[in-house]
DNA sequence: TCAAAAAGTTAGCCATGGCTAAATTAGTTG
DNA sequence: CAACTAATTTAGCCATGGCTAACTTTTTGA
């Protein structure tokens, strides 16, 4: 039997490490690679809390970092990165459909994306995708909004 | 012209102070009082944490308190904890049109519901009356789910 | 090649919002 | 009305996740 090491508990991430994570594993599918400073400029956080936060999330096994150099995603980390790009990509999907401003709608998405579960997520996908075959209820929907 | 006494900046309430007042109107609305002991009680927290918050919401201005006694919502903070009342009961009725289980929708509203500004709720709240008018293609929605 | 610039790290600070333990106040009851 | 109990407060702690300033490492270009 191995010796009882420290055991890396699984971590709930927070919203905090969503963002970072799904920015992370955007800027890597656009630019190729996310450095501190790229992520530090694409969060609009200073880059003293970014290497703080990829610390971290080399320490909880999410990225491999090597000081001075660059990261890459683990198998974990593309995980919950892709996972959060989805509930991302879905609500402002869902949103758009009711006609909102794209600021607007960034911005709930934001902090709507940390909170929607398994079950949710499916639900709303399913709803959204009705909602595209029958565009008519959704003139109704955007007839409502703007009479008030 | 008065002297300039420290002012009391706007305060952009946070999740947390959203989910204090929400429950302390609840509580006001149910039992006719909220004492630190019932908020503690009903939001799971300690009642130490609840003094200090209940201490922070009086220097805010959106409740008087007078210690060792009881507290009242301000206009401010009645207007905020109504506010926040509507997001909740939005949120819920909404979901629960999706046909998802309460315990699920309990825990996604009391995180989503401090992320949707004005316009989101107004759009949610168009869609949730259509989709009540509307059943057949909530069938639909509901259907695709189950086969998942 | 080597100095300046850019990138990254460290140290130390702060606010928020939790907690427990101990002290204090208020309420109840024999 | 005194003592017990319940409620409340205080003190001190912690994790998270920001920040700036100062320092170090890497990259770049004359
Ligand atoms: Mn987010
Ligand atoms: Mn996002
Ligand atoms: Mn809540
Ligand atoms: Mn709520």
């Amino acid at each position: 039997m191995p010796a009882p090491t420290s055991i890396r508990l699984p971590a709930r991430s927070s919203a905090a490490v969503e963002d970072y994570l799904e920015r992370i594993l955007e800027l890597i599918n656009t630019k190729g690679y996310a450095r501190v400073v790229d992520i530090a400029q694409s969060l609009k956080i200073s880059q003293a809390s970014v290497t703080n936060m990829v610390q971290r999330l080399d320490a909880e096994g999410l990225l491999k970092y090597e000081k001075y150099r660059g990261l890459a995603l683990t198998t974990a980390g593309e995980a919950l990165a892709r996972n959060i790009t989805r509930r991302h990509q879905l609500l402002t999907d869902f949103l758009k459909l009711l006609g909102l401003d794209d600021d607007v709608i960034y911005h709930d998405v934001e902090g709507m994306e940390h909170h929607i579960s398994p079950p949710t997520v499916r639900a709303i996908e399913a709803l959204t995708e009705q909602l595209q075959r029958h565009p008519a209820l959704l003139v109704k929907v955007r007839k409502d909004i703007d009479e008030n």
